[in-house]
DNA sequence: AAAACATATTGACAATTATCGATATGAGGT
DNA sequence: ACCTCATATCGATAATTGTCAATATGTTTT
């Protein structure tokens, strides 16, 4: 387990506004421009979360003119969703007494 | 969605020493002395990193004695996987080209 | 070539964070 | 009562972060 690799996961979805903008991107891909549009946040913020969330390998950009289309990076949720998944499969009961099972 | 409730969980794991702590914890709870052994930290931080993961309801806290006994708090953590498993789940694939469909 | 549009970068600043040593609290053991 | 052990809190500090305005880069349109 490198505990490096997945806080920076982590990290990427630490501020409420990245986390809107993945979800966003739940079902589509977007450009910066539409994203920043339900944003109350200058065109430079925006783009230094969007960096925030590729650099964390969350989103993955694909250029197409003067538009940059972002969309999630599955490989990535999938990992941070295998991470969670382990610790609530193996996490030991502390509702249960040892009389319980 | 709650963006900042999804935001304080994740920021609670944005922090490697707090991955390590929360993995540790996977199979069974262990009181903080336990978990000090296993760093390279002051006794007063690991407390730190401790309330952080309390707080934002990822540990749940069990007095005994002299001992407090951490352990994972399920319900979150079953949140934050329902969390990415949506996303996974319902992400446009970006690897498909319309022909392909 | 110039204007317009989309995005990135830079430099600055206030707010937050991780860390420590020192100290406080609180529970058991002697 | 005193000492020891486990944990929390306080105060300080260096590093990091979120934000903006200004500017730069690169693409399309006129």
């Amino acid at each position: 387990m490198d505990y490096n690799e997945y806080a920076h996961y982590f990290k990427a979805l630490s501020d409420p506004k990245r986390v809107k903008i993945v979800s966003m991107l739940s079902d589509k891909e977007l450009c910066a421009c539409k994203i920043l549009e339900e944003f109350d946040m200058s065109q430079s913020t925006l783009s230094h979360h969007m960096k925030i969330l590729c650099e964390a390998k969350l989103l993955q950009a694909r250029s197409e003119g003067k538009w940059i289309h972002y969309s999630i990076d599955c490989d990535t949720l999938k990992k941070m969703n295998d991470y969670t998944s382990e610790l609530i499969c193996t996490t030991f009961d502390t509702n249960t007494t040892e009389r319980d099972k």
